[in-house]
DNA sequence: AGCCAGGGAGTCG
DNA sequence: CGACTCCATGGC
């Protein structure tokens, strides 16, 4: 039987017809890609890699020896198996989400790990996203794993857990450093169960993740839909106040909830390149 | 220099 | 509950 071309060099290739990498990987739902020449260069948990999107095709290039269901992760990481164009087809029937789906047809909610979502999210409290991505590259190259690469993978909850707020000063996360910690612990200890939060009804999700400090409505619901592939999850509390109250004045339709974490993600994107102010999606 | 950042905790009424 | 303040840091 013969190698199949896709593995001959390493490279992962998948089929991704309607991805849009710049959409997805630069919208401010992750924090460790940075758009290099043709493609994009990243690390994810412990993998490092470089991808690009060519002919419908995803292109992965592990910068790290690729390990044990490789493919599988980069699969799972950019949801290649979840219906993008159904879902496209019922946000079409909204007069918002079907301008929101226009504005960035090809962006993907990315399924993204537990506690690095959990971290990169209180940090991005208050805070803004070039200086969040500053504060993770401290994090992972403080306390991470060295990888082959030279890169840094992101650290375990162990890898935090007997640290005191001093040591976090490196990171210059200023206030935040403590809450990391308490995230670190809480999920230490095992009273965050990942598993748990992935099949619990959604406000038992919620009012677990809020137990911990720094994590309030807003961070819950991006760790909710980018860190516990809850597509349902929509911050209605926090974006009413803002930018949705113009677009859902009586909230978010319920019979287009499993649309949610895509157009939250595309109104923000949205909102992030066109101002806050004037026009709509 | 000054405003703001993908908020949240603590306090007070 | 709701409103209000403070928070540590740095990007722009």
């Amino acid at each position: 039987m013969p190698i199949p071309a896709a593995q001959l060099d390493g490279t992962i290739v998948l089929k991704a017809p309607d991805l849009d990498l710049r959409a997805t990987l630069l919208c401010g739902q992750c924090f460790r890609w940075e758009e290099q020449g043709t493609g994009f260069f990243g690390v994810v948990s412990d993998r490092a890699a470089f991808v690009s999107c060519r002919d419908g095709n995803l292109f992965i290039d592990p910068a790290t020896p690729p390990k044990e269901g490789e493919a599988a992760f980069w699969r799972d990481y950019f949801d290649l198996d979840r219906d993008y164009e159904a879902l496209r087809r019922q946000m079409a029937s909204h007069p918002v989400l079907q301008q929101a789906c226009a504005f960035a047809p090809g962006i993907r909610i990315l399924r993204q790990p537990f506690f690095e979502t959990l971290c990169s999210f209180i940090l991005s409290a208050n805070n803004n996203i070039p200086r969040i991505k500053g504060i993770i590259e401290r994090l992972c190259a403080c306390f991470g794993p060295a990888l082959e690469d030279g890169h840094f993978g992101f650290p375990a909850p162990n890898a935090l857990v007997a640290l005191e707020k001093e040591d976090l000063a490196p990171l210059r996360c200023g206030y935040r450093a403590s809450y990391l910690l308490d995230a670190a612990r809480r999920m230490a200890a095992g009273e965050l169960d990942e598993k748990e939060l992935k099949a619990c009804p959604m406000p038992e999700a919620r009012a677990a993740l809020q137990t911990v400090l720094g994590v309030g409505p807003k961070v819950a619901e991006c760790v909710l839909l980018y860190g516990l592939g809850r597509m349902e999850a929509f911050p209605v509390d926090v974006w009413m106040r803002r930018a949705l109250l113009e677009y859902f004045p009586q909230g978010f339709p319920e019979e287009y909830r499993s649309c949610a974490g895509i157009a939250q993600q595309v109104l923000f994107h949205w909102v992030r390149q066109n101002g806050k102010s004037g026009g709509k999606a």
